[in-house]
DNA sequence: GTGGTCTAGACCACA
DNA sequence: GTGGTCTAGACCACA
């Protein structure tokens, strides 16, 4: 089974297929270029509605991270590289708006702040690959 | 207007109004104790229907977050219990699956992993009071 | 402090107070015949608005479990003798039916039902003064 | 008529639809996985909105008592977790509460406590499927 | 088809 | 005054 999907979440299915893939490509298991299975293929192998599928590489699709090759099939972008300017101020402001969102649960679970930097270090650490990108200081 | 609500958001109301005072409890800006606006009160403030405000505070209240004193008012609570046990360890999961999630999203967003780590140090920097709680180290 | 009670709970506090009074009359605790605080004695004790005391108080004597004389104060009755026949049936099958509610809390928290039998005869050995009463076997 | 709820009793309907899903499910009425019937069905079934309906339901979820599944319908969850650790405590605490209420209101209305612990084991001994869980002994 | 959110408004219980 | 319950009905997201 090429996806691992839980019908049970809260979360919808076809989010949870977003989620996945954006994490195997940010992971580098899932390579620049490399082809995602047919949404009938997916379909079926899943057991699932193939609307959900289809939906899920919509989104995917309006976001960057794959593109729809007529009659070809389906494929990871080459590089999602984040633009400059404006743009990257906003997703900055996404991420450190996440962030914040992790430290007001961590208080209101009684996990101390300093942990949570422990924890993403432990994370980043772990990291598969970051291919030699700079940071913009 | 003591709490600002975007109607348009995908988000529910609902959860918006959760979000938003469990962060304030979070940074201390709603100190223990405090009360909180009456249901009508914030209905009419927001012009929203006192049942989406009712059924915020219920969520918190059923967190554990804030106090429900009949024919008084809506309290916060006085303490946020510390993790221990099972809950901690999977508090903890739950912060690492986030933590993991924002991690994600920057990479598709081109932002450089070190970079998430200085904004979350940032972050804690400027965060209110973390009153002498302990690492678990 | 004569009674204790808690504007917290969810259980409305005059219902608190019903419930403990009965509580100590089935326990000994108070004595057939023995003198309840005033409404404002009580009242001013727990700080409480009097209308709430009375409002216990109301529903106690509606029950026969207390009796109020004029000018003299309230009092335990002298026996609350469950009478034959009919309302018997209907007193049993209420206690049924809260046992009934006992046994499915407690499968649905996976405790063993034996668990719960042994739990009661505890109770019942520990209780302090079961007058001579007979079986009505 | 799938479930039969009393609107003029002093019990909220929700309340009492909760209560008596529970039942059905401990006394193995309703077995696990199997579907209940979906909230319009249900609604339109008891004369009653669909709203009280659909709070019951997400009460009972809250519980881990059924499931959501997605554009499916709400089925009975598998397995209502063994009571372990500090929640067992809290759990056999309640039940000891229960139990106590139980006797209390016995005696008020003139049963013997005897009377009780018998009525009990007739209830254990008729009780449908008690599936070999241990005593914690 | 399924459940989730929200409104406008009535009525009730509690303090 | 406070919050809790319920209705009738609209509209939306998901599968």
């Amino acid at each position: 089974m090429w996806l691992r999907i839980d019908s049970r979440s809260s979360t919808p299915m076809y989010q949870q297929m977003i989620d996945e893939i954006k994490a195997r490509i940010a992971k580098g298991a899932l390579a620049p270029q490399s082809r995602l299975p047919s949404i009938r293929e997916l379909a079926s192998d899943l057991m699932i509605n193939p609307n959900t599928i289809a939906k899920a590489y919509q989104e995917l699709e309006r976001e960057g991270v794959i593109e729809v090759i007529r009659g070809r099939g389906t494929f990871v972008c080459r590089e999602q590289e984040g633009a400059g300017g404006a743009v990257a101020a906003s997703a900055r402001a996404q991420v450190r708006d996440m962030l914040t969102r992790v430290l007001v649960e961590a208080h209101h679970v009684g996990i101390p702040l300093a942990d949570v930097s422990r924890e993403l270090e432990v994370l980043i650490a772990g990291w598969p690959e970051e291919r030699g990108r700079y940071s913009d200081e």
